[in-house]
DNA sequence: TTGAAAGCGATACCAT
DNA sequence: ATGGTATCGCTTTCAA
């Protein structure tokens, strides 16, 4: 009867009627692990893929959790935001959760809104990758059973589970790697953006560099992009005392420093000027650059996420370091020229 | 009373509750355009902010439009698909819709059981960036009211709204830019992909060029990505009669082909060798490179989709061809050497 | 195994 | 302007 209205979704109680059964036996079908005849399965299935049947996950959700994860995120055409984004879908997609994009789109949005918009579509729970949340709407999405997870931003705020890399271990290893390479004259290239993860790689290098009696030569370009650090080596290499090793906190400022050291200064990489990035993005590996870098593990970092929504005891928030993980390639040298 | 058990979700009702007002009088104050009197809104305002109450659209997706999009889309850290999905997430947003993003993965994954997902979610409309969906369950999201956008799929399938670039412009600019520059041995590089788009790019420059008496030595590599278009080059270069003009239909494919060009055979770009592009990625724009290339109007794109969902005639489905704008750069020598 | 009925949370319609 | 009620589509008791 009803069906011949089309133009609108068909529902279970048109499917219970075409197969002559209850509108139970229908729900039961179509839920895992309930006890249905083969020969009423049967019917039910015949008469849904005849109607074109398919459950309506909103109102299921009602009663119970939505399976539906919000992803907050801004600069998502960033390489290594776009992988973050490909993973955390992929991956929680593959765990039966279905994820909502809220585009932020500048770092200093608010992110209120896209919080309150998660509440709204009762996700079970909320992945931040950029922005800092007011601790009082994360209160207020915890206190509505919603889990929290922050990614990458260090701000601890009580009850939210974060998730970072070791930025102090990239501070200390870019260090490493190029006082290896005979390196005298340090510089460090960072963005405006002033995120705890940049703030941290540029300390702890600097730091450390002092503690050897290294002094570092700090820039502050714009934001995080590619056209910051060509900027940025402009500023570098028009001063007096150019630098012969940087530590650029992000693979994109390096790419733009690299390509106008090259191409405006002449310099040669590695021979006269070393360079370490970090992220790993795939440019970084392109023939062009060879940057040596830091690898962030996506992989690792999106498992610990589904992990984190499939675990019975959501009360337990948590922090979990993961290590970057060097990757060597021809942008510094192996030793001393 | 019933707040102190925290750790779910607050209702209407409870706003209702504690405000001292009806459930109807909390479902006005939030809907738009209702009259309230302004004692009333106050006093569920104030109720409502204490609790912590966020309006269910899952609930309200129950009666009326969900307001969800669906965005099925692969290989989405792609520079070119990662800004489709970021401009169209953030245009989305913007006329009031939340975006579901479905991750196929692999453009030859079944886009069946996303487009599934999507119905079960009540999406409004469904856009498809990758893989050819089955025309069987397009009718099956035609017939539950839900609009099916197409972009870049050219597959021309009934009831659904297709968008896509002119191929053919692309192809034939290619060729004029190519013979201007004076190459007499042309070359194309494209994918294994063969999707509509790519496959058209190549037909019309190959016919074209061999309208002008130019042959076209076609070069298939793997996946549209930078390591076939370096495949590609190997192979190209490897062989005795060079070309000295060369359609890459992707950016990404002409960016490792010019790598490899210049590291591995020490051809100077554009004086040895032309290229052209497509998409006009970021990356494109940078110093290594400098690719002449075509840029798509993702913007356009964007603005036509929003602009088909939010359109009151969703049965006449149609066509739209955007131009895509041709971006010079250095690639390509302006004139005969 | 099956069907009837009670919610889940919100909105639209109807009286008041 | 306000409150009561039916309804959306589903899952889950509870009986049979």
């Amino acid at each position: 009867m009803s069906e011949s209205r089309s133009r609108s979704f068909v529902s279970a109680q048109m499917v219970a009627d075409r197969a002559g059964v209850s509108r139970s036996a229908v729900s039961r079908t179509f839920t895992h692990g309930a006890s249905v005849s083969e020969a009423t399965r049967r019917k039910v299935l015949e008469a849904a893929g005849a109607l074109g049947y398919h459950v309506n996950h909103l109102a299921r959700g009602l009663r119970e959790r939505s399976n539906i994860v919000c992803l907050v995120v801004a600069d998502m055409t960033t390489p290594i935001r776009a992988r973050m984004v490909e993973v955390l879908t992929r991956k929680l997609q593959a765990a039966g959760k279905i994820t909502m994009v809220i585009n932020t789109e500048t770092e200093t949005e608010s992110v209120d809104s896209a919080l309150r918009q998660t509440l709204n579509y009762r996700a079970d729970a909320t992945v931040v990758l950029s922005g800092t949340p007011p601790a009082s709407l994360i209160e207020t999405c915890l206190a509505n059973g919603q889990q929290v997870i922050l990614i990458n931003r260090d701000e601890d705020l009580r009850g939210s589970s974060n998730l970072g890399v070791d930025n102090a271990m990239a501070g200390r290893e870019a260090l490493f790697l190029l006082r290896r390479a005979g390196c005298r004259r340090l510089g460090l290239v960072t963005s405006n953006a002033r995120t705890a993860s940049l703030v941290e790689r540029e300390r702890v290098f600097v730091e450390a560099a002092r503690a050897a009696g290294l002094p570092v030569a700090v820039t502050e370009a714009g934001p995080t992009h590619y056209a910051s650090g060509r900027d940025a080596a402009r500023r570098v290499f028009g001063r007096s005392q150019a630098p012969d090793g940087v530590f650029c906190v992000t693979d994109l400022l390096a790419l733009g420093f690299m390509d106008v050291a090259r191409h405006e200064f002449g310099l040669a990489i590695p021979r006269d000027l070393c360079v370490v990035g970090f992220d790993d993005i795939e440019q970084a590996g392109w023939d062009s650059y060879r940057l040596t870098t830091f690898s962030q593990p996506l992989d690792a970092m999106a498992d610990e996420v589904v992990d984190l929504l499939l675990r019975p005891a959501p009360g337990s928030a948590q922090r979990r370091i993961i290590e970057p993980v060097p990757v060597w390639r021809h942008s510094v040298r192996p030793g001393p020229v």
